[in-house]
DNA sequence: CCTATATTTAACTAATAAGTTAATTAATGG
DNA sequence: CCATTAATTAACTTATTAGTTAAATATAGG
């Protein structure tokens, strides 16, 4: 029903766990178990948000020995954030108008 | 289990039909039946889409006769622009620095 | 080869989401 | 008051999601 990929990137981004690992990895990328340490949660519903991250392109992952650390995918976002431009003309422009309304009245 | 503002409104943009009633309403207000026409949809879901893009506080409704037409809420989009922000910053930042980086292979 | 560590897969459960049809509520206008 | 139009609520079905525990896979190192 829902598999356009900024559909599922704004799925992915819907939960606060899988937001709250993307903040960790702003600060560098992080193994599965290092994701895991904050969250009281089993280790596999730790990767099955991962592999949802994954899957949306929120992320992407490496090897290293038994190690599959995930990183930030860079243009992982831009999707979103060209989805955002449009409406956010919209609101600057109909809060700058309420502004100025507030002033006029002011007056 | 997810229930903070942010979650809700993610959740709510991470479907076609609702993101699609959102860009119609970018062009002015709409009644339920309007934001209907060009869905092959039960008016009933056409209601709870819009139900639950008004709990996202993405949209607010006026009343209009035996009309409830709906409008886009301003500042709806704030909350996950915010979000947004300080993950704009790092892929810009990592975007840039791959730019850099080609531009340095090529000379 | 054996063991320990890291991670995933399988199989299952419970809650939520998205849709349906039928019935209900609300407001207008004759 | 009655019929019409607009929209919602109720009751139900089906699929998906988020979690669980137990078992499996992969890699390194002795």
């Amino acid at each position: 029903m829902r598999e356009d990929r900024l559909s599922l990137k704004l799925q992915a981004l819907a939960d606060p766990t899988r937001r709250a690992m993307l903040a960790r990895l702003r600060l560098g990328e992080a193994t599965v178990n290092e994701l895991a340490q904050p969250f009281e949660m089993s280790l596999p519903a730790i990767s099955k948000h991962i592999k949802v991250l994954q899957q949306a392109g929120l992320i992407t992952r490496s090897r290293h020995a038994q190690q599959r650390p995930c990183q930030l995918s860079p243009e992982g976002l831009q999707e979103v954030d060209e989805w955002m431009k449009a409406y956010r003309d919209v609101w600057v422009d109909r809060l700058s108008r309420l502004d100025a309304y507030l002033q006029s009245v002011k007056e």
